[in-house]
RNA sequence: GGGGGCGUGGCGGAAUGGUAGACGCUACGGACUUAAAAUCCGUUGACUGUAAGGUCGUAUGGGUUCAAGUCCCUUCGCCCCCACCA
């Protein structure tokens, strides 16, 4: 049929960083995606598998820095090596729409679609905490942080440091992306767990309070019905009302305690554990239920980007405000009384958050506690908002998304800051914003800063002497949307012509690595929909199926009493290993592949020794896509021996397959025939089954040894059957093991391409087998079996079973009480 | 602390509630070979038995069922995500 009539399949894989050299990782990824790809083709899908480059980031900072290769060049190296990698593993991605994202032709629409969220009111700047090195003068990711707060490069104690920053609202589209995780059934339910917990929806309501001084100062609580319970109030050191709060006397204490919080990082204040600090502003607060006046601390356990940076403490029936409460000796007032006990705040020994009914909170006394319909909290939200003090509202754990990198191997943000017109946006026409390539790196600030040749440029607007942004973006921007570009990736006119994509999208089947399960799939989630809201894109989720391949592992001799990895080389017998320094007795594990554990594999080898469809068959076989797989080295012999027989059976022993036609209908089949045959239309249920729904490579692989088997044991070569069989082989293998199926195709005679064979079709009648294996079963244990006729009827099955040799060994002398039989599979008689 | 997952031979792993261990690796035995490699054949959950066979067996203890690796509850162990989240 002509490409277009064909129905779509997008297959997606997550596109690589390019370092240069793939890895086993790499490997499991593209050549699971070449399967489903390769398969769907078969099918009759026009089918859709690109590739490109997740480009821009800090090792090839690293690398110009280290080493004084420009970014560009190492980066391009790179892509061109693994390039070719890729093409020697077969995998059949489409390079023509390959993109490259560092490249200006690709973010030159990074830039575009950044000027879209501006427009959209979806981008903005504001002041946030960042990870300051102050050596080296610039911004560090949490991961550049290490576990004692020090830089990963210069060693310095990482600083918080207040910067304008440029944000995302992804906030907009929290319960959206909440809510249309319903819509993704095709994905593993722990990433969409995962997403859900992420976004963090908790229901509750904002509850005003009133400062000494008029201000408002509202909290978020999920339990509005403690109000009355509150004795004071915590505020986050970062607040905006802490310091009209502070009094005199306590504005020494206070200052120290914000100066302190300042200086933590966000490790820092996690390690501390749990022992609660904070101070008094001296200030007070009016609870608006019941105008009692009670005092407003500052604490950093009061996070200032979470919910509304201040709490109410409800020290009765919240763990923390308990603990915070007992530490600085405050009340507590219980308002939660349960059935069995009466609770005093005087003597609880920890929060009671169970159930009961609400005591000293007119009007909610005697109201049972609790969420729910006729509850506490809805009774208290209902009062709230009748005096116009509270509503009920949610709140989301997720936060803005913070965009900006003071880097510069990035997409540079492209606006310019004019002292008369503000932030202006750079005009389409003159994108993209290149980065400048006359760049020094010292590692110390940013690079983009220092060129004031490109810095300086008069105001887009209004014409006045004006300076670029030299923040560039964070390189998920740059992949949130390459999915959106690969159908239209040679268009110079816009990021991508909606018609061609909205045809591709979504994609179909995305694969990638669970690292991504929230972040990135997150983003481009995000990015979807604000580009359907833009009127780009039709759809409302970009990935319909997602598979989470595990992680590769490699094998490593680890020594238990010092944690040492030993070089494999250096030990004399792998089958005993034994530390060659200390004597130890070494134990075998597997962990992810590194330099340092001396248990890494470079596909490369595999490929040169074995061969490409070696390499794909071992990584598909060993373990299930979605769980990790233990590499070993010795395994690879295994599969490069199945394929070799397959190899022999097709070149050697297969007289009929060259030939003799395949089975025509013309001439009843002998036994043999039909017993091969089942075999063969066996082999293309399950294959076909397991590329259907849950994609089970592994069980393929070993459905494929076993028709390999079948045909190898069948003593009628001579017979067209055998010849099906041996046709069926090659293209049930033509997705797995490329190469060699097209090389046997030939083999046996075909001009055409395996690859563009359909795929081969189940028939049912070839199933069906005229004896059948009855289990025979006495109280549930199975004592044997029996060959009957398929055909026989419950009655004739039983009669089968009760008089076939293993019936009578165990039914003699003995009662049958009842007799189950389930039909095609075996019967059981229950004894008296 | 919250959420989720997993536990099956020496190993990787198979099993719509219906013969547990498919398929493969390793190991052992044999054939071929002057020899080795490759290849081919056989054995390979434990205990027991000359054998036919029997008993036990899917982390643990219980339950549902004619029948449980599979469903329900207990306990133990491991892994992942989030986490002073109000």
């Amino acid at each position: 049929p002509a490409e277009s009539s064909k129905p779509k399949f997008y297959a997606l894989s997550m596109f690589p960083y390019p370092s240069g050299n793939l890895h086993m990782g790499h490997v499991r990824v593209y050549t699971i995606v070449d399967v489903i790809a390769r398969h769907k083709r078969m099918q009759g899908f026009r089918v859709l598998n690109p590739m490109g480059w997740d480009a821009f980031g800090l090792p090839a900072e690293n690398a110009a820095i280290e080493r004084n290769i420009p970014p560009a060049k190492w980066t391009y190296a790179n892509i061109d090596q693994m390039r070719e990698q890729l093409k020697d593993l077969g995998i059949s991605f489409d390079w023509d729409k390959e993109v490259t994202t560092c490249s200006p032709d690709y973010y030159q629409w990074t830039q575009w679609l950044f000027l879209q969220f501006l427009n959209m009111g979806l981008a903005y700047q504001k002041e946030a905490l960042v990870n300051w090195d102050p050596i080296d003068q610039t911004v560090l990711a949490n991961e550049q942080v290490d576990s004692e707060g020090k830089s990963w490069r210069s060693g310095a104690k990482v600083e918080r440091k207040q910067l304008r920053q440029w944000f995302f609202k992804i906030t907009d589209y929290a319960e959206q992306l909440l809510q249309d995780l319903d819509q993704l059934s095709g994905w593993p339910e722990r990433v969409r767990l995962m997403q859900a917990n992420w976004i963090g929806k908790s229901i509750g309501a904002h509850v005003t309070f009133t400062t000494q001084d008029g201000d408002d100062l509202t909290v978020f609580t999920t339990r509005p019905d403690t109000l009355w319970g509150a004795t004071f109030m915590v505020i986050s050191p970062e607040h905006p009302l802490v310091e009209k709060l502070t009094t005199p006397a306590q504005s020494e204490a206070i200052k120290a305690y914000q100066a302190e919080a300042a200086g933590k990082s966000e490790m820092d204040r996690t390690a501390e554990g749990r022992e609660k600090t904070g101070v008094w502003t001296g200030g007070y607060a009016i609870n608006p239920v019941n105008a009692e006046k009670i005092p407003v601390w500052i604490a950093d356990y009061v996070l200032v980007d979470y919910g509304t940076g201040a709490i109410m403490a409800v020290p009765a029936h919240d763990q923390r405000d308990f603990e915070f409460a007992k530490t600085f000796n405050l009340p507590i007032k219980v308002v939660v009384q349960p059935q069995d006990q009466t609770l005093d705040g005087e003597t609880l020994a920890a929060a009671y958050s169970g159930e009961g009914v609400m005591v000293n909170s007119e009007p909610l006394d005697g109201v049972p506690a609790g969420k729910g319909k006729g509850k506490s909290v809805e009774a208290a939200i209902a009062h709230l908002e009748a005096i116009h003090k509270g509503k009920g509202t949610s709140n989301y754990r997720l936060r803005d998304w913070l965009i900006s990198r003071q880097r510069y191997w990035g997409c540079p943000i492209p606006v310019v800051h004019c002292p008369q017109c503000g932030v202006v946006p750079v005009p389409d026409s003159e994108l993209p914003v290149k980065l400048p390539d006359n760049v020094e790196f010292s590692g110390k600030g940013s690079p983009l800063a220092k060129l004031e040749d490109w810095v300086n440029v008069p105001c887009p607007t209004c014409g006045t002497p004006a300076q670029r942004e030299t923040d560039t973006m964070d390189t998920f921007m740059c992949s949130s949307w390459y999915f959106m570009r690969y159908p239209d990736a040679q268009n110079s006119g816009a990021a991508f012509d909606p018609a061609v994509t909205n045809d591709w999208m979504p994609v179909d089947q995305y694969v990638g690595g669970i690292e991504h399960a929230i972040l990135h799939l997150l983003y481009s989630r995000f990015f979807t929909k604000v580009m359907r809201d833009r009127g780009l894109l039709t759809c409302d989720e970009p990935f319909k199926r997602l598979l989470t391949q595990g992680m590769v592992q490699g094998k490593t001799y680890k020594n238990p009493k010092t944690e040492r990895y030993v070089i494999p080389q250096n030990i004399k017998d792998l089958a005993n290993p034994v530390d060659p320094e200390t004597g130890d007795a070494l134990e075998i594990v597997y962990e992810k592949m590194s330099k340092s554990k001396h248990n890494g594999t470079a596909p490369g080898e595999v490929i040169t020794k074995y061969g490409a469809d070696t390499a794909r068959m071992n990584i598909l076989f060993k373990a299930p896509p979605e769980k990790d797989l233990e590499w070993d080295d010795a395994d690879v012999e295994g599969q490069f021996r199945f394929l070799n027989r397959v190899w022999r059976l097709v070149t050697e022993s297969s007289v009929g397959a060259k030939g003799i036609a395949p089975s025509s209908s013309t001439k009843p089949l002998i036994k043999a025939e039909k017993d091969l045959r089942r075999a063969v239309h066996t082999a293309i249920k399950e294959v076909s089954e397991d590329l259907q729904d849950e994609y089970q490579f592994n069980t393929a692989v070993s459905e494929l040894m076993k028709l390999s088997n079948a045909l190898n044991d069948a003593g009628i070569k001579q017979s067209g059957v055998y010849t099906e069989g041996i046709e069926t082989l090659i293209t049930l293998l033509a997705p797995f093991a490329p190469h060699i199926a097209e090389e046997l195709w030939k083999q046996i005679g075909k001009t055409s391409s395996v690859h563009q064979q359909p795929w081969p079709k189940l028939d049912p009648d070839a199933l069906i087998s005229d004896e059948l294996t009855l289990v025979i079963q006495v109280m549930g244990k199975t004592r044997g079996t029996v060959q009957v006729p398929a055909s026989a009827t419950r009655e004739e099955l039983e009669t089968y079973a009760r008089t076939s040799e293993v019936g009578q060994r165990y039914l003699e002398g003995q009662t049958v009480k009842k007799a189950i039989v389930v039909p095609g599979k075996l019967v059981n008689f229950v004894l008296s």
